[in-house]
DNA sequence: CAGTTTCCGGAGTCCGGTTCACCTTATCGA
DNA sequence: TCGATAAGGTGAACCGGACTCCGGAAACTG
C-alpha cells in the first residue's frame, strides 16, 4: 500500500472517529473534509458509510473487550459481569454518533458487522462461563443473547438515557443470577 | 371534514399497515399507490411518514394495552407481567417493517410518539404495581425503563430473533422478581 | 526520467421523503 | 337545481445525502 494511500485511511479513520464522538450528523463529505480529503477518497478506502463505521467500533471494541480477562483476575465472577455491563454502557455513551450502526450490530446478523459482534459476545461468554462455574450465574444464556438485550440500551438517546441505562444493566444482572446453582 | 377525505385517510391508514405487516420496503409513494392516492394526499393527512407510521402503531398498541387489565383479572401479577412481556414481542413480530420506527417509540423523546409510550408506560406500571403489591416484583423499576429495556427486542431484526427476545424476556423478569420482598 | 500503477477530486447520479402551484369536487345556501 | 367556494387531490419538481465515475496527479520501478 502507498504511503500517501495509508496516511489518507488513517486521517479518515481519525476523523470519522472525532465526528462520531462528538455526534456530529457525521454526513460522509464532513468526514472527508475533516481527513482532508475528498469523499471519492474515502470510497476507495471503505466500500460504504457503514463499513467505515464498522472499522471504527471495530477498535473500540477491541480496547474494550481486550478488559474483560483483567476483570475476571480482579474481580468475582458475577461482579466481573455487572462492571463488563456497565463500561459497555459507558463506552456506547462515547459513541451516540454511531446510534444507528450500533443497532445494526447488535440487532442484525449483518455479515459486516460479524467479527465485532463475535468479539464483544466472546467476551461476555468468558464472563458468562467464569460465573457458571463458580455458582453465582445462572446457565442457559449466551453472550450474543446478553448482547441482544444490551442493544436497546446502546440505541437509547432520550434525554436521561445514562440512569435507565444502568437500571436496565441491573435488571440484567439479577436475572442472570436468578436461579442460579451453587456448584455450576 | 368532508366525506372524501375521511375516506382516503381510512384507506392510508389500511394501506399502510398492510404495507408495513408485509415488511415491504414501504415507500410513501407504495403505501400511496396501494392506498389509491398520490403521495400529496398522503403529505395532506399525516405531516410526515413518521406521522403515519406512529398513528398505525397507536392503533395496534392501544389493543394491546387493553388486554393488561384482563391479564390481571386472570393470573398471578407476576406471571401477568411475564405473558405481557412475551404479547408485547409477538406483538413486535407483525411490525417488522416498522422497525425503526418502533426504536423511536422506545429509544427518544421524539414528542410524536408521547402518546403511544406513555400508554405502554401505564400498562406496565399498572403491572409492574400490581407485582409489587403482592410481593412477588422489585420495587423501584418503572414502566418507562421496562419498556426501553424492551427496545432492543423490538428492533432485533436478525433471524432467530423470536427465541432470543423469548430469552431475553425471561432474563428481564427473573430479574424484576430477583430481590423481591413479600408484603410489597 | 519514462512507464506503469495506484490514488485523488469533486461533479454527477440515484433514491426517497417532502413541497407547492394548480386542478377537482363535495358541500351548501339560494 | 345550480353556482360559489373552500377543502381536498395531484404529481412533477425539489432537496439532502449516500454513492459512482473518469480525467488528471502523484508515487513506485527499472
Amino acid at each position: 500500500m502507498r504511503a500517501d494511500a495509508r496516511r489518507n485511511r488513517e486521517a479518515l479513520l481519525a476523523a470519522a472517529r472525532e465526528a462520531f464522538l462528538a455526534d456530529d450528523d457525521a454526513h460522509v463529505e464532513e468526514i472527508a473534509r475533516r481527513a482532508g480529503v475528498a469523499v471519492g477518497t474515502l470510497y476507495r478506502h471503505f466500500d460504504t458509510r457503514e463499513a467505515l463505521v464498522a472499522e471504527v467500533y471495530r477498535q473500540e471494541v477491541a480496547d474494550l473487550c481486550a478488559t474483560s480477562g483483567q476483570l475476571l483476575a480482579r474481580h468475582a465472577p458475577d461482579e466481573a459481569l455487572r462492571i463488563f455491563l456497565l463500561l459497555l454502557v459507558e463506552h456506547s455513551a462515547m459513541s451516540k454518533g454511531m446510534g444507528e450502526a450500533l443497532e445494526s450490530i447488535t440487532a442484525t446478523d449483518s455479515p459486516v458487522f460479524d467479527d465485532t459482534r463475535e468479539e464483544m459476545a466472546r467476551a461476555l461468554d468468558d464472563l458468562l462461563a467464569a460465573g457458571i462455574a463458580a455458582g453465582l450465574l445462572r446457565g442457559g444464556v449466551s453472550g450474543r443473547v446478553v448482547l441482544r438485550a444490551l442493544g436497546g440500551i446502546c440505541g437509547m438517546r432520550a434525554k436521561g438515557w445514562e440512569d435507565d441505562a444502568v437500571r436496565i444493566c441491573t435488571i440484567l444482572y439479577d436475572g442472570l443470577r436468578y436461579g442460579a446453582t451453587p456448584g455450576g
